[in-house]
DNA sequence: TGTACATCAGTGAACGCGCGTTCACTGATGTAC
DNA sequence: TGTACATCAGTGAACGCGCGTTCACTGATGTAC
């Protein structure tokens, strides 16, 4: 807590407080960089040196608001009993209620492409948990177990969109819960009855996880490491 | 075809296209008002004549395009086979691909809140209508009808939407479509599955049919229209 | 068929504005010796 | 412990720009008689 106000200390946070403040208010395209700096209360220019344009700015928030929605459903998911279903059904409440609660923010999270994440954190890498478990103590079938993330993830985010762009309404919070619950139960029956035969379904692929893959193996590294036998642990 | 080009004829008309075009080109956000009217041709201010706002023309142009998805729909179904599964798939194939086509002109069709559309245009109420036949030819329980379309279009949307906004990839065009059937069908069979006394889930409302019926009853005859007998037609 | 006139559908100049970004700069901090 | 200096994290003025919207206007069209 310097006395001094020169050097902020904590200006990168600080700037994505107040932008995230600003989406809440007036959406994603509705403040500039030079608003988000004012009320900070640092001159534009020092924005710059934290993130390299305003686009930068929205990119790093949509990263880090997104981690904290996997966090969020982390915890609702470890609140809720051992039960697999009912541990889904809390994922899925948690997503659409976090999506409600602040659909600015939410328009921005899962419209702003690749976001930088750490893995696990990712709402996406949450889900597949859970459904992992749901596997493991018998309630699903390991054979339609492959990609089943995308069809949940899919149905979830799709009520959670359609609600938040008032595109479908409810006449309250306990009905938006019962309707997420039916949806839940829904697909996991509906993946339940799949053929053991069912055809080998393509494989889906999230855009974080390819980021991080990306990531472990370094640019000048791809071309060869097949062959290095270099490579340590 | 007036040679005389003072009056346009079809300026409205003309400012959707173009509009249509840059949201194509750059994105909801990414031209003015002044620019649509430049490639029409037409000072800026008579875009205010036909639209009062920037926000009018691009509620007006995001109203079209949600009619000529579900026109697209309407086609998409009834060129496929007369099983209701297999419209279904249809359906959702149609609506995912549409979306990929144009991500951009989607983003429109699903971010701008409640569209001027008329009824049994909507992509909703396609599918409804696509949900009842399949009831009618006794491929889904009468019971687990109500609310269904809003599971099916939550489906559907959201596989829509992650495949747009690049947050879950596929290979190629083939395996999106393969795992569009995979979601329909894990919805339906789930649907099938449901118990007959499955509780009284609450009843969603799509946006479009609300202004609807408050558009079939006028504002100023909403508090008298029930003991009103001088009704005509 | 001709004329008067209301209405419709445009023009074009002007307004005030805040934007993203760049630039040369300076004060504060951390490090080597 | 003291000093020189590189680096880090800010300042503040300025740039050129295109924006949405308003306004008083005018040319073309349609209608009544």
């Amino acid at each position: 807590m310097p006395k001094n106000r020169y050097h902020h200390g904590e200006l990168r946070g600080a700037l994505l407080d107040a932008a995230e403040a600003l989406v809440r208010e007036r959406g994603v395209e509705g403040w500039s960089l030079r608003e988000a700096s004012l009320r900070v209360g640092v001159s534009p220019s020092a924005a710059y040196h934290h993130f390299g344009s305003r686009e930068g700015l929205v990119h790093a928030l949509s990263g880090r608001v997104l981690a904290q929605l996997g966090e969020r459903l982390s915890l609702a998911v470890n609140d809720a009993s051992s039960e697999g279903r009912q541990r889904l059904i809390a994922y899925a409440r948690g997503y659409v209620s976090w999506a409600l609660d602040d659909p600015a923010v939410a328009r921005l999270a899962f419209g702003a492409g690749e976001p930088e994440i750490p893995l696990s954190t990712h709402p996406h890498d949450v889900l597949a948990t859970e459904l992992d478990r749901l596997v493991d103590a018998g309630g699903l079938g390991a054979s339609a177990r492959p990609g089943a993330e995308f069809l949940l993830w899919a149905a979830i985010h799709g009520l959670a969109t359609l609600l938040v762009e008032g595109l479908v309404r409810h006449d309250d919070h306990e009905a938006i819960d019962l309707q997420t619950e039916r949806l839940v139960r829904t697909v996991l029956s509906g993946l339940a009855q799949e053929p053991p035969a069912a055809p080998a379904w393509p494989q889906a692929r999230s855009a974080h996880t390819e980021r991080l893959a990306r990531q472990a193996v370094p640019p000048e590294r791809r071309e060869t490491i097949a062959g290095d036998r270099s490579d340590r642990a």
